[in-house]
DNA sequence: CAAAAACTGTTGTCCAGATAACAGACTGGT
DNA sequence: ACCAGTCTGTTATCTGGACAACAGTTTTTG
């Protein structure tokens, strides 16, 4: 199985079915909108009442939560096609228990709950998609979840680095270059880790040559970095 | 808000759709079928080609699965009305990711895949009701994940047993006596824990008058447990 | 352009919890 | 009624990684 496998049909179908009909559907239900989410702006934040679901049109979104002992979380970095937001429900008083985050410059589609509850009762076709792509984004949790209880530290920042490849990488020289600018906080909270540990390794893994990087970008060797996992494994 | 809470309406809803429209469903949908499960037996495993959903109709099924270590690690235990088993794909080479176990006795519908997909394309309601199960799910595994991280494994011991109450617990004397049977290493899957650190905290508990345990019976002192823990916290 | 703020790299300390090992207690099969 | 297998309770040991602290570097801003 890839390591790179990040192509998701359903996704890509439901991205274009919105594309295609978006001014039909304007009519229809006029609360859907486009809207661009700068870098770094939040969508909505943990506690916030939010009515209203976003579909990504372009760009990342960052799902985190904050801890009781104030460190972020990162839940799920999410990208075109899929969807966030108030799903739930009926009852008014539901409160987010995450924060979406762009990362990067996106580009949503923000509809309201009624009216996208309206959507799919007309478009069978899209509760099917809708269907699946909540069932991989909750694999990719559970996956997330193994991953952090059963991978020490390094291991987890080798496959993060090379799922922000996925997600952002513009191949270069010597594999996958990073366009988006992170802090090695954000990083280590990427991986679920300390900042601290995160550097050690970082600058390990540049002695070793499997990435090179300066404060705005990472450069990573993805065959020399995935060569080391396999060796170790 | 209640620690206890555990009733979902959309839950609910589904599972009398289902019970209603069985027998009409039958003839239209060949597939459907109402199985069921003895205790610790398996609806799919790791590793199985599944092409079946499974509507889950009376019973707990533990969704787990095997790290590379060789430990279970339990994922989610799921009841009445929630949907386990392949959504995923057209494309046909999908393999389980985690395993499906019944905890006890349970009684399940399943429905092939491509039924399903059908049954979703007519009973437009159906598809609303799932869309906001499989959202319930995922906000649960995102606590679980929030809990791990967060948590002391003692906090996590009483958040299982409270959760493990809700689920099995019949009102007793001083609590909730669970019903079910369960070995400290399954115990300690559950909280995701060493089975070593799990005994001592239960007995630690046990002195402390919170819970009263023996081989095959767990009696819960729900007040003094929720005492205990609001206290620390 | 200087002072403040934010980021990086490194080290030393400390601890929750994993691991291992072992000695009862129970259970069940023959 | 014995032996093998499984479950519990406890302790002694080890370690990954969090945390805190600090010095050096870069960026921001007034």
């Amino acid at each position: 199985m890839s390591h790179l496998k990040y192509t998701d049909p359903a996704l890509q179908a439901l991205h274009s079915i919105f594309e295609r009909n978006l001014q039909d559907w304007k009519k229809e239900y006029p609360s859907i909108r486009a809207i661009e989410i700068p870098n770094k702006d939040f969508l909505y934040c943990q506690g916030d009442r939010c009515t209203d679901l976003f579909l990504i049109k372009k760009g990342i979104i960052k799902l985190s939560c904050l801890t009781l002992q104030g460190n972020a979380l990162t839940l799920a970095l999410l990208r075109q096609g899929d969807i966030i937001g108030c799903v739930h429900n009926d009852s008014a008083d539901q409160v987010m228990e995450e924060s979406a985050q762009a990362l990067g410059n996106a580009v949503c589609y923000r509809i309201g709950h009624d009216d996208f509850r309206q959507l799919i009762f007309s478009r069978t076709d899209l509760a099917w998609l809708i269907f699946q792509l909540m069932h991989t984004r909750q694999q990719r949790i559970e996956h997330k979840l193994r991953t952090i209880l059963t991978q020490p530290v390094e291991q987890r920042t080798v496959a993060t680095l090379l799922e922000l490849a996925q997600l952002f990488g513009a191949r270069c020289t010597h594999g996958y270059s990073l366009e988006i600018f992170l802090t090695q906080q954000e990083l280590a909270d990427l991986v679920s880790a300390s900042r601290s540990v995160v550097s050690t390794i970082m600058n390990d893994f540049r002695n070793r040559g499997f990435l090179e990087y300066t404060r705005d970008q990472i450069c990573i060797n993805d065959a020399a970095l995935l060569n080391a996992v396999f060796i170790k494994a």
